[in-house]
DNA sequence: CGTGGGCTTGATTGGAGTCAAGCGCGGTGG
DNA sequence: CCACCGCGCTTGACTCCAATCAAGCCCACG
């Protein structure tokens, strides 16, 4: 748990970093980025490590530079729900409000980009790219989130499955710059259980469908992780979505 | 459907706008504010009329000043799904995306505070109170989402109608400037086939579960639509959550 | 007075939850 | 070195909550 490997090799040089154009900062200019740079730092997490606690002081904002992050809400009884998947470039935190209202939790190794609170909140008030750039991607996460509200109301087990995985795929392949299409192959960053509880279901019920989904050829396993899509199409034929629609892309 | 009474007076005068203070507007200045009027018009639109359809170009944007719509998702099946309830102040449409991505719909009579979206859009740009203010109303609405997640992948039947009935009451006492506690009335602003919608469920579902909260004396109605809460903490203890949480009110 | 929409209630079904057992593998310590 | 442990995962048997199918009520409206 202490013995964390950097393979994000840290560097304070905003021009060769890999979410230079995804992040807050995508629109930020030269002197912009320096002003950033003054304020910002480097934390690494180690998998299943938490970042925050739900309703802790958070100094900080950040960008997450590589791994995987959740948000989840827990209820009094246990019953958790994860509201929030955090990947390379996703922002955490609310610039104006020092408390967090989830807990925020490595799911793999992850590198954050922090920037101190405060002085990140001033900033904004004077750099529109800044604000501009976080209100777009605040949408977008809207966005995402309300397809998650389609899914976890309206879809079976085994379509909250296939879109979890389209989705996976798809944001790698994005990231990989493969077209979507044949032989997609990727990790999962979820334990069976992190799964069940972005989904809303149980992981013996993620578990039955993973191994559905295998034994009628939709997807192959390698391992207990990773997954491989001989052909995308039929994936999203699983989903229940008709055929573009695709809003988290 | 095409008889409209205006219960609202329109005006096309700020100052005196009951949601002057809580809108995207809330913090514009006199000038700002004259510089909106220029674009500013107002629209209402029956109980049930829909007001645009998802993927349909929508030429501007706009503040809820009276009513309820929804903003719903369909699947190619039919299944249905509500990701958005829009009360009294709440905002419509992204600035800088002509097309919408849900069904917007009335649920009540509605009136609009609408502004044509490109002079809109274009005045965002100079004008840092309009997007700052928008910043923290999407903020705050990704919230409310989040918190539905919860509600949507985690809560029984019971406990999603008594949720549900407990931010109705919260926000409508908010907005009477009553304080919660005993006797709050409220009408419910959404027939039971659009509360199974905004909740994951049946329509039948929901009948049952509001009849057995009536039947335990949570709740007391008055016609089918008017509730009464005799006693919130009672409803709340129904909601599954801790005590303060809170994050919808 | 008949019609239809919104709603309630009952009987039955089915999909996911729960409880339980066991596998495979990597890590640790005897 | 290997036996043991624990964690992540799988699978099976059974249960139960909400969906489905179906009937009928209430009331506003033509």
């Amino acid at each position: 748990m202490n013995h964390r490997p950097h393979p994000f090799k840290v560097n304070s040089d905003c021009s060769d970093c890999p979410i230079r154009h995804r992040a807050v900062c995508a629109r930020c200019d030269a002197d912009e980025l320096e002003q950033l740079e003054a304020v910002k730092f480097y934390r690494t997490y180690a998998a299943g490590e938490v970042i925050v606690w739900a309703g802790d002081a958070m100094d900080f904002v950040a960008s997450v530079v590589t791994g995987v992050a959740t948000l989840t809400q827990t209820m009094e009884d246990g019953r958790r729900q994860v509201v929030g998947l955090l990947l390379a470039s996703d922002f955490i935190g609310r610039p104006n409000r020092d408390r967090v209202a989830y807990d925020v939790t490595a799911t793999t190794e992850v590198t954050l980009c922090c920037f101190r609170r405060k002085p990140f909140h001033e900033m904004m008030e004077g750099t529109p790219h800044l604000s501009q750039r976080l209100l777009e991607m605040t949408l977008d996460e809207l966005d995402a989130a309300r397809e998650w509200m389609l899914i976890l109301g309206r879809k079976t087990a085994r379509e909250k499955i296939a879109s979890f995985l389209a989705i996976l795929a798809r944001r790698n392949a994005g990231a990989a710059g493969a077209r979507p299409g044949v032989n997609m192959r990727f990790e999962l960053p979820l334990t069976r259980e992190a799964m069940s509880e972005y989904l809303g279901l149980t992981l013996e019920t993620v578990s039955r469908q993973i191994s559905g989904l295998k034994r009628d050829g939709v997807i192959l396993l390698e391992g207990k992780r990773q997954i491989i899509v001989p052909d995308f199409d039929r994936l999203l034929g699983e989903t229940g979505d008709d055929a573009e629609s695709g809003v988290l892309a």
